[in-house]
DNA sequence: TTCCTTACTTACCAGTAAGTAAGTATTTTT
DNA sequence: AAAAATACTTACTTACTGGTAAGTAAGGAA
């Protein structure tokens, strides 16, 4: 991974850390070879910074909906999903959206624009896969599929947030009540272990 | 209101609207007759009031619980709840726990330990209200009511922080599929409006 | 009348934040 | 071989953070 790269990855992590105003440039040259000043090179200031890390995240979601998702079930691509967030759970990590939205007042409109542009799509794509299990009666749910989506979300999206005051186990608890909700036949357990290494900088989302 | 009560108000409203690590005590001083040294004469550090901040609020749901909640149904108390996050949902502020917990990894343990107490606190309420409300037979549900309100809480608390960013309609949307899927009889709409001067320091949570 | 407390103010500290400017070693292009 | 771009470092500025120290005006108690 070349040096910018390796400070988005860092920005990214410490920002579902300790959140968007926590962090420094200082935090994450402490992570790498390199002294603060050289951040400013790759990125004139924090906020071009956090303009390209969600601006990653975006992409590797698109890319994800482009390429792999086109071959999948709804059902792979939520199971996917959920991975993720159970995975993050692990970590103490929150979700970008999670991480991002306590703060959203502080930034400015290139950034909300950017963090609203992420929670569309993320939505976009929950929904459609949800109203595609519902057809191939895998789910069930009332309402439309874009308010269940929103459910989805929330649910996932806290039960991070709440993980490290609670306990870790309580996304188990809360995913497998969710996927019951929605006559799911599967449930995290399902997923697969969640392997002892963690450096890949994959996420969705 | 004295002096001391009005910087925990203000610092109460500031970690709602910005979170605990974007806000100085001098912003809190030029929402008041002050000067920011002055608020380490109440509050010796930042950590202090921040404990202050949400003692307050444990100590408000507590008396609501202890006082007004002994004569109200789980339904009214549960009204209560969902009418606070609504007004919430108007001022674009966020519940304490949805905007303390992203930055939960900075706090130190006994302002850790208070945001879990204040967390415990009303899962416990929220559960025996659902409990209460399952046995009366004016709401249904799967799985016990613990699990159930953490759903609640959560599907709350991310409607707050998603307000700013999807639109503030969302937190009506969201709760009432919350209550349809509760198989309760009453919606957000029943809860009257919102006044339009917001200058009263209640709020749970 | 003197003393002490309360509730501040002014002035300051050290530390850290984001950001800049100038210089340098290394690689790439011409 | 010279020039230029790349990827930094060092050393700095400005602004602001939480926190401290010393002083003071007002009020009540001895």
């Amino acid at each position: 991974m070349n040096t910018r790269d390796k400070i988005v990855y860092i920005a990214d992590r410490m920002i579902r850390d300790v959140g968007y105003n926590a962090f420094s440039y200082s935090d994450i040259s402490e992570h790498m070879q390199i002294r603060p000043a050289a951040i400013h090179y790759h990125f004139h200031t924090k906020n071009d910074l956090g303009l390209e890390v969600i601006r990653q995240e975006l992409e590797r979601v698109r890319q994800f909906r482009r390429e792999e998702g086109k071959n999948l079930s709804g059902e792979d691509q939520l199971k996917r999903l959920f991975y993720t967030f159970f995975r993050q759970s692990f970590e103490d990590q929150h979700c970008l959206m999670g991480a991002l939205t306590p703060d959203f007042a502080t930034f400015d409109e290139p950034m909300q624009k950017r963090i609203r542009e992420l929670c569309g799509v993320i939505l976009q794509w929950v929904s459609l896969c949800l109203e595609g299990e519902r057809l191939a009666d895998r789910m069930r749910f009332n309402g439309t599929a874009d308010d269940r989506a929103l459910l989805v979300i929330s649910t996932l999206l806290s039960s991070l947030l709440l993980a490290p005051v609670i306990g870790r186990e309580i996304f188990v608890r809360m995913a497998d009540q969710l996927l019951e909700d929605l006559g799911a036949h599967w449930r995290v357990d399902d997923l697969g272990d969640v392997p002892e290494d963690f450096d890949d900088p994959h996420s969705y989302t």
